[in-house]
RNA sequence: GCGAAAUUGGUGAAGUGGUUAACACGCCAGAUUGUGGCUCUGGUAUGCAUGGGUUCGAUCCCCAUAUUUCGUC
């Protein structure tokens, strides 16, 4: 079911905005930070802990599915939300683009589409704007991703400008082949660190007209400075009563820095990757749950946290789980650190009500790196 | 009692008369941003059972002692 939009008010000393989006008769505010379910599953957690951690949105992957276990399987599921048993939120799906990107070794990339192998058996793959949004459509998600090409930081201007071309008529290949009324289509703004090409990509995708914009071509190995540039030179060409989607991006910092530059949604792996790694994200930074210390350390992972995980368990058990290898301690931490980073923009919201983004990064700065 | 073999870090072990004692696990740290979950990167024996000897030089050869294992009366 296509989502709504409403901008409900923006942060006086900031370029924060609060808003909302309306899904099945359900409201969900913005900003928000979407949990990552690449193969129809947030890693490790169940639907309902997914829902316990007041998650909204969130994502699975067009280029996963499709190889496993197929969008015609979902389909005849009856689409995502049933297949999955997931009904809390809307589900977005990534169109592809940046899977090609981070896990085709070898792959050739024309204008017309994306050539490149099937990382189970090898099969060679074609994979191309209408392809991804003919997946997207049958997996049923609320929510589709234009097929883009994510570049690699850095790149040379040449290839960007080209690139940018590329991921333009890709977004209006893409438009064209959508036909579906129940879902919504959003287009990727590229371009690197040039601003004169995110801004032609933004106004391009807007003269379009799609239902939301992203940014993309972000969290490639860029420092921070350069990644927050990028989605200035963006957001400055969107318009205000859509909304603004922010790729794979889930840094804490990056969070607050990203709302402030007029970012309404997230989506990362890092909380649920970090957590199979041992790490828990925590007001005061982030702890590696492996380190010794932690062995007779008998309080809650957070004080502050009221997940499942920092109600019921103590550092001292995560540190024996996650060292055994058990799944439940990746499991706990995983629904601690999904549920920080909604905390967070909990938080941020509470903090643009009141005009108070500006005051809420410094307090923010100094707990998570300055404390401890 | 006699005979034989063995003894290398927290563990399993490789190895050589001559520069920093392999590897694995463990342990101690670090990394991780639109996810191939069980990954990656570092660090980790001042030392080769103990004491003596041979040698320019010994973890490696010899002797003694200790411990362990096996065999035998």
């Amino acid at each position: 079911m296509k989502i709504k939009y409403n901008l409900k008010k923006k942060d006086a000393s900031s370029g924060a905005r609060l808003g909302e989006i309306e899904w099945n008769g359900r409201v969900y505010e913005t900003p928000m930070f979407m949990p990552v379910g690449t193969q129809a599953t947030v890693k490790t957690l169940s639907p309902e802990e997914v829902a316990d951690c007041k998650a909204g949105i969130i994502l699975a992957n067009t280029y996963h599915l499709w190889l496993r276990p197929g969008e015609d399987i979902v389909s005849q599921a009856g689409g995502l939300h049933k297949f999955m048993n997931y009904h809390d939120g809307p589900i977005l799906t990534d169109s592809g683009g940046f899977q090609v990107f981070s896990l085709a070794k070898k792959k050739d990339i024309t204008d017309d589409g994306v050539r490149f192998k099937n990382q189970y058996n090898g099969d060679e793959l074609f994979l191309t704007p209408e392809k991804s949004i003919q997946i997207q459509e049958k997996l049923g998600s609320d929510i589709a991703m234009s097929f883009d090409e994510c570049v690699a930081w850095p790149s040379t201007r040449d290839y960007m400008e080209h690139s940018v071309e590329r991921t333009l008529e890709w977004a209006r290949r893409g438009k064209r082949a959508h036909t579906s009324e129940e879902q919504s289509l959003f287009g990727i703004v590229q371009g690197g660190e040039y601003e004169d090409l995110r801004e032609k990509c933004a106004k391009a995708l807007v003269e379009m007209d799609f239902d939301g914009y992203s940014i993309g071509g972000t969290s490639v190995g860029e420092d921070k400075p350069t990644m927050y540039k990028m989605v200035e030179y963006a957001t400055k060409h969107l318009p205000e009563d859509k909304v603004r989607y922010l790729m794979g991006v889930g840094d804490p910092i990056d969070i607050v820095e990203n709302v402030m530059r007029g970012i309404d949604i997230f989506d990362c792996v890092s909380p649920t990757r970090l957590a199979r790694h041992g790490n828990a994200l925590t007001k005061y930074g982030k702890l590696n749950m492996k380190n010794s210390k932690f062995k007779d350390d008998f309080t809650p992972v957070s004080e502050e946290c009221d997940c499942y995980a920092c109600k019921n368990y103590t550092r001292a058990y995560i540190h024996h789980l996650i060292k055994c290898d058990e799944v439940f301690g990746a499991r706990l931490l995983s629904v601690h650190n999904i549920r920080y980073l909604i905390h967070l923009v909990e938080e941020i919201r509470e903090a643009i009500k009141e005009d108070r983004m500006q005051e809420f990064r410094s307090q923010f700065i100094k707990d998570y790196y300055e404390s401890k």
